[in-house]
Order: structure tokens, then C-alpha cells, then sequence
RNA sequence: GGGCGGUUACCCAAGUGGCCAAAGGGGACUGACUGUAAAUCAGUUGGCAGAAGCCUUCGGAGGUUCGAAUCCUUCACCGCCCA
């Protein structure tokens, strides 16, 4: 492929948060794609992880979809996994500090991370690395002198440490050390461009090219990512806030999930999960912003087009045709539980019995509200006698009631 | 070590002796509308009963009082200020 479209896939989606620095950094990897090219080599690509989590959302894919991109280019790419500075615990993006792990979990939640990276990356061009490997040889005298590069005003200027700093909260010094390791990775593998979200900014291009430049290495060209906003459009994804997609879901789900964010956020998603080039990204917002295409289409699109890159096209069809037949078509779904009909026991009673609702009033309440049907018609009252069907509480809560065999 | 302030339901937050199961906001849930989007409107949001009523809850324990989220004692945790 031209390297003019090379820069302009492999740019796609990021955020710098200066147009001056995107700038700059595009024209740097522009003049290392054409170097590499010259010297018949691939570029030394890499994006480090934390392994302090086990479960993977569509957040944590961004990079690794950026990682891929560089593959099929022909790229090396290498998938490294921050054990060692797991011990410090980025402080990038959290106003407190992060508590440590063991090594133990560590080293489970590395397993499980690399399995799920390998839904999107190709596992056979991937090399997976430890920072243990050299962050536990440095000596002392080595990390002073590392450390001699950069100043404590550096460190304070930072907002999450300025932040904590003006509130009078602690600042290890420790935590700066962060930067620098990262720094020493780069180092280490020799880069030539590291990829991270834009809270990585001050990990990739302050920490990071002046570690390499003061130990004699080409600086890294930073690919730094926009964020992905959970399902909720406006917060970043996080498990914590239950506004995530997980990696380890159903295709229904990660469908269902994706159609449910707001229409203003498809843009972004557009540019971060999806495999789209930007010729396609642009037609979809050009199309969107003209009217051409109703934005249900778009995310329904969108929605197909993510579940297919985990789960392949055909789940993904699978997916949609269960997302109409289920949501648009407001049918009712194949399966379900199914609950025996047994003894007196009235509708509030099967409710509660069953765990529909938590508690007498709360199924009381729905009932009130037209919330509960038995056969797609409401009951009106809570001490309706219920026969065999199929019974529906709120949106999607179903429940099949059998008679007792 | 000293002084002051705080701890209320899922979250934020009002309440400073009875009218408090506890204002308001957010969130969540239900219904209408709809594209499982947004916006909007209406309702629900401690439990039991559903008419009234009863029970449990306002950091923990104890006390004063006919009556406490509210007053007192004590313990715990958090914050601010002075050493």
C-alpha cells in the first residue's frame, strides 16, 4: 500500500490535543514509513498493557486495532505486557494513587488479556514481551541516571499530579518513575512507534523520546488515541461504571449494546472499533449529517460491523436478525426460563417466587404500571390467577410458565 | 498533640425534638412516544399490608425524653486549620 494511505489509516483516530503536534507527528511517521521502506525493514511497533484487569472491553480494543492495522501493513508488532510496572501502577489516569498488585495476579490476568488481544490481533505476527525482562536488571546508578532527564517541574505540570498537588494529596515519588520506565521500554524495543490512548501523551512523547534520545536511540512516533466513551456517550468505558461493552459477551449482547448509544457518539466509535477506512468513516458522517442515511441504519451498521470483526460475519448477521425480530419487531424470544405453575400462588406471588422482582412492593408497583403481561396483555391486578404462557416483566424480562407435569 | 467541621436511602444532598420513611437533584425502573438513540410527558424508587396502619432505617453503641435523623455520652472513620 502507498504510504501517503498507510499514514492516513494508521492516523485515524487519534487525538493529540493540538493540531500542531498531529501535525508533526504525521509527518514523522510519514518520514519513518519511507525510511523503513529504504532500509527493506518493518517499523518496531508496540503498545504496553496493564494486566491489572482480567476483563477486556471494546475500550481496551482501541490500540489493539490500531496494532493490527500496522500488521497488515507488514509492521512488527509487539504486544507488551507492563508486569514490572504493574508493581507502580500508572497514575495517567486517576486523580489517587493505585493500589499494587501481586505478582500472582499479575501474571493470571496477563494470560487471560493476551487470549482476548488475539480475537483482533494476528497471533503469529505477534510477539508478546514482559518490561520484567529489562526493568529488573537496571541497576541503581542507571535509573539516577535516567532519571537525571527530567526535572520535577515536568512531573508537576502534569494535570493529574498538579491536581493532586494543589489539593495537598500525596505525590509518591515513585509514581513519577512511571513515565520513565515506560520511557525505558521504548528503549528497550527498540521503537519506532508506540501506541497509546491520549492519556499516554506525557508516558509517549515527553517520558518516552527523551529517554531514547538521551540513551542515543531514534525517538518514537506517538500514536495516540482518542478515548472510547462507554454506552452511556459521555463517560470513558469502564466495567466500574457499567457503561462497557464486554469483549467477552455474546454477539446478541455486543449488538444490543452498541445500538444503544446515543447517535452523537457513532463518530468516534466509527474511528476506533471499527475495520473502516477513513474513506468509508467520512461517507458514513457525510451521510449522517445530510440525512441520506437514518441514523438507526448507521448504528445498526455500526453494530454489525463490531460484532462481526470478534465474532465473524455470520454471528453478526445472526445477531442483527435477532436484534430486529426481538427489539424492532418487539416479538418474543426463543428462549427463556421457564417457571412450573404450582399450587395457588397468584401473579405477585410467581413474580417474587420466580426473582423477577425483588420484592413483594416492587411487583406490586409494576403491575400498577402496565409493566407486567401475561400473553402481551397487561394484568391489572396483582392477585391475578396465572395460567401457562408466556409472562413479561418491564422491557425484557420474560419468564415461561409451564403447568406442572 | 490542639481547635473546628462532617458521617442521611444506589450517588450527591436538605433536614437541627413531634407535621420525617425523611425535601431536592442525579441515577435506576415502569408507562406514553420511539429507532432498545436523544429529547419530552406521566408515574415508581426501605419492607409488610395496600384503605387506614404497622415494622426497620439517618456511621456504631449507650443515654435523656411521652416522643430523636435532630439533644447528651462514647467509639470509629473522613475533612479543614493550628502545632
Amino acid at each position: 500500500m502507498r504510504i501517503e494511505d498507510q499514514v492516513a489509516i494508521l492516523m485515524q483516530g487519534t487525538e493529540y490535543g493540538d493540531d500542531e503536534i498531529k501535525k508533526v507527528m504525521e509527518t514523522e511517521l510519514r518520514e519513518r514509513l519511507i525510511m523503513a521502506e529504504k532500509e527493506h525493514r518493518p517499523l518496531k511497533v508496540y503498545c504496553g498493557y496493564d494486566p491489572t484487569k482480567a476483563d477486556l472491553h471494546l475500550g481496551h480494543t482501541v490500540t489493539m486495532r490500531k496494532l493490527q492495522q500496522f500488521q497488515e501493513f507488514g509492521h512488527e508488532v509487539t504486544f507488551l505486557i507492563g508486569d514490572y510496572t504493574a508493581l507502580i501502577g500508572d497514575p495517567s489516569d486517576k486523580d489517587a494513587t493505585r493500589p499494587v498488585l501481586t505478582s500472582e495476579v499479575i501474571k493470571a490476568n496477563a494470560q487471560t488479556y493476551a487470549e482476548q488481544a488475539f480475537r483482533i490481533l494476528d497471533p503469529k505476527k505477534t510477539v508478546i514481551r514482559y518490561n520484567s525482562e529489562w526493568l529488573s536488571k537496571l541497576n541503581f546508578a542507571e535509573i539516577i541516571r535516567l532519571a537525571q532527564n527530567f526535572t520535577v517541574q515536568q512531573f508537576l505540570s502534569r494535570e493529574k499530579f498538579k491536581l493532586r498537588w494543589e489539593r495537598g494529596d500525596a505525590v509518591y515519588v515513585h509514581e513519577t518513575l512511571y513515565a520513565i520506565m515506560q520511557g525505558y521500554d521504548a528503549y528497550s524495543l527498540k521503537t519506532d512507534v508506540q501506541v497509546g490512548g491520549t492519556d499516554q501523551f506525557f508516558n509517549i512523547v515527553t517520558a518516552a523520546r527523551k529517554v531514547m534520545t538521551s540513551l542515543g536511540a531514534l525517538p518514537n512516533i506517538a500514536i495516540c488515541l482518542g478515548i472510547l466513551p462507554g454506552t452511556d456517550g459521555t463517560e470513558k468505558m469502564s466495567k466500574s461504571l457499567g457503561n462497557h461493552v464486554p469483549i467477552n459477551t455474546t454477539p446478541e449482547d455486543m449488538y444490543g449494546k452498541l445500538m444503544s448509544i446515543p447517535d452523537q457518539t457513532m463518530p468516534i466509535y466509527f474511528k476506533l472499533v471499527t475495520r473502516w477506512s477513513p474513506e468509508k468513516v467520512a461517507e458514513m458522517e457525510k451521510a449522517l449529517k445530510d440525512g441520506s442515511l437514518h441514523p438507526r441504519d448507521a448504528k445498526m451498521q455500526l453494530a454489525a460491523e463490531v460484532t462481526s470483526a470478534f465474532y465473524g460475519d455470520e454471528k453478526a448477521k445472526a445477531a442483527q436478525q435477532d436484534f430486529v425480530v426481538k427489539f424492532q419487531q418487539k416479538a418474543i424470544p426463543d428462549e427463556m426460563e421457564s417457571y412450573e405453575l404450582k399450587g395457588s400462588l397468584n401473579c405477585l406471588d410467581v413474580l417474587v417466587e420466580s426473582g423477577m422482582v425483588k420484592s413483594r412492593s416492587e411487583g406490586r408497583n409494576l403491575i400498577a404500571q402496565n409493566g407486567v403481561r401475561l400473553n402481551e396483555k397487561p394484568i391489572s391486578e396483582w392477585n391475578t390467577d396465572l395460567e401457562a404462557g408466556v409472562l413479561q416483566v418491564g422491557k425484557r424480562k420474560f419468564l415461561r410458565l409451564v403447568k406442572p407435569g
